[in-house]
DNA sequence: TGTTGCCTTGACGCCAGGGGCAAGGATTAC
DNA sequence: GTAATCCTTGCCCCTGGCGTCAAGGCAACA
């Protein structure tokens, strides 16, 4: 199969092949005329490329699975290799979704005071919201 | 005060602080000789901008904060522009977190299955891990 | 008077992951 | 025959937030 119909399979790009081949990660064989020739096996390796994109894994990331794949082993991540880019991806999820809760507080403290100074500033003012209930 | 020392004083660079007056978020005036001229007002702002930097506020996203503050404002956060920045960022850190949460279990999951996988194919292998204590 | 040291503008680089276009060759359909 | 698709390589563009020169001007101190 050729690139347009490989990228269509894959439901990406034809653009984004060329650049997965460019940076040696799924090479192509050519043929005669020049195109860019692949086949089923190459679909499998896109597709976990894709998949691994999807979860956030930066592209050098993925090269672990899809060598493993290419070795011959029937899932990209029955290498060791793929199991460590797995634990330190974990690691970094863990890692920074901490980071993100601890800025979110901080913002959601943030936003009730300013809320807070803002009413008593302006009081009576035009958010009375929830007292005594409205006209429903 | 010129740039170098304002620079030094929140801790960041001289290139920062043009960046931002191409932006337009910190425009400075200009002594006689062309070289920018900063008080302490500015500092205030600019470190408006840095807190929010570190939350991970883009640049944009600070510019109702310095407004705030430039129009006399006792906090970067006492008008409504801001806190309007305040609850889209809530929002969007509780969706990411979500996101990151919903990838993290599933990358766990995955490496918990290949881990096992691995473990059935090579039975008896290097690591024994916790079973039955090691020679410690 | 030289030599630092700060300042100015302008321009390119960088990171990822491609998008988009140009100029041309190959293939296929009618 | 020729028009419509496909394919090729190569090149510049984009985002954000600056870093890093480069070439030159201004100020202060010895």
């Amino acid at each position: 199969m050729r690139i347009g119909e490989l990228a269509a399979r894959a439901g990406t790009t034809t653009r984004t092949l060329r650049y997965y081949e460019s940076r040696g990660l799924l090479p192509a064989r050519r043929a005669g005329n020049g195109y860019r020739t692949y086949d089923e096996s190459d679909l499998r390796l896109l597709r976990q490329i894709r998949t691994l994109q999807d979860f956030g894994f930066d592209l050098e990331e993925t090269r672990p699975f899809v060598e493993c794949l290419r070795a011959g082993h029937p899932e990209g991540d029955s290498c060791p290799a793929s199991l460590a880019v797995y634990r330190r991806k974990l690691d970094e999820l863990d890692s920074l979704i901490g980071q993100l809760s601890g800025v979110r507080d901080t913002v959601a403290r943030q936003l009730a005071r300013a809320e807070l100074a803002a009413e008593a500033e302006a009081p009576g003012g035009p958010e009375p919201q929830c007292e005594l209930g409205g006209d429903w």
